[in-house]
DNA sequence: TATTGTAACTAACAATCGTTAGTTTTGTAA
DNA sequence: TTACAAAACTAACGATTGTTAGTTACAATA
């Protein structure tokens, strides 16, 4: 609601009313972001919990995938952290399901890995949580990231994540 | 603006023309949330920052004083994060010195800790955003903590960001 | 050239927004 | 009981919101 249709019509060079030749609502605008991407986000998680691999091996995956998403679509994920909860009807619903099994996918491979003793056996919800957190606003530093390559960062972010800082 | 003077003076069982006579606006009550917790979390970090000790001994402590204020200002934190940018005047740039000197405090630590040879030399910006984003989206996950005390989630999480989860 | 579909436009709609003016109720102190 | 201040109220303001109706400009096709 901080942006009105008068807003993105002048960055268009449009007048407001000429946005509905080719979208229903504002509603539409929000729902397309959130969900284009939201999908892309738990198709990749699926993609990685169906394939072989140690919990690790998955694990880097998961952030190397993340980082890639970003990257392309840095505007949308931020849309999808901000207004996601203004969606409305079966888009919310859908939304939810989808966050709920992309959470769930990351949640199985920290367990796997815990079970294998790859991973210490700390409280599961607070490796996924620290982890998630950090990849889920990394577009908020993406702009900031400036010179670091994305392979670099890739191998540092790994890095950070899963062995520390020290 | 997802909330309208309507819709917060009906959560107070009160008329909205009721609220003017306790502040002087809409943005009043931004800037209120706002500035009051960061302010807190720049003392705090000054503080830290200030005191004698190894890096790895104050990013504890950083660490332990993040899950405090977030506890107790778990509402106040959700303003800041989402609706900083919505400040005007002199309370923005006032928000924006005092965002600076805390990342900047952050920053100091970890570099101090590297140039001890505590802490990686990988990159810092890359350490700082993996905390930092950690620490700041704790606000969302506090409420799900559930039965998880608060020293509990203080010793896992220190132990998830500085010594990883391998 | 005539026709048609796309996409722009102007003008306006009802709804909601933050806020103000003026008034009434309520609680406390003299 | 009176006086006064605090805090509630009703009613309305101008501005802005998303959206619609009706119209015009323009390009491609028959």
């Amino acid at each position: 609601s901080a942006v009105s249709m008068r807003d993105i019509a002048q960055q268009m060079d449009i007048k407001a009313a000429s946005l509905y030749n080719h979208i229903k609502g504002k509603q539409e605008i929000l729902s397309s972001l959130v969900l284009q991407v939201a999908k892309e986000f738990t198709n990749s998680t699926q993609t990685i919990t169906s394939q072989d691999g140690t919990a690790l091996q998955r694990l880097k995956k998961l952030i190397e995938v993340h980082i890639d998403i970003t990257v392309h679509h840095a505007d949308a994920i931020a849309a999808l952290n901000n207004d996601w909860m203004h969606l409305d009807g079966q888009d919310l619903l859908d939304f939810i399901a989808m966050r709920d099994q992309y959470e769930e996918n990351f949640r199985s491979i920290i367990k796997q890995g815990i079970q294998e003793q790859q991973i210490k056996a700390k409280e599961p919800e607070v490796i996924l949580f620290s982890i998630l957190s950090t990849l889920r606003t990394l577009y908020l530093w993406n702009e900031k990231r400036g010179k670091l390559e994305v392979n670099v960062l890739k191998k540092e972010l790994v890095s950070v994540l899963i062995s520390g800082i020290v």
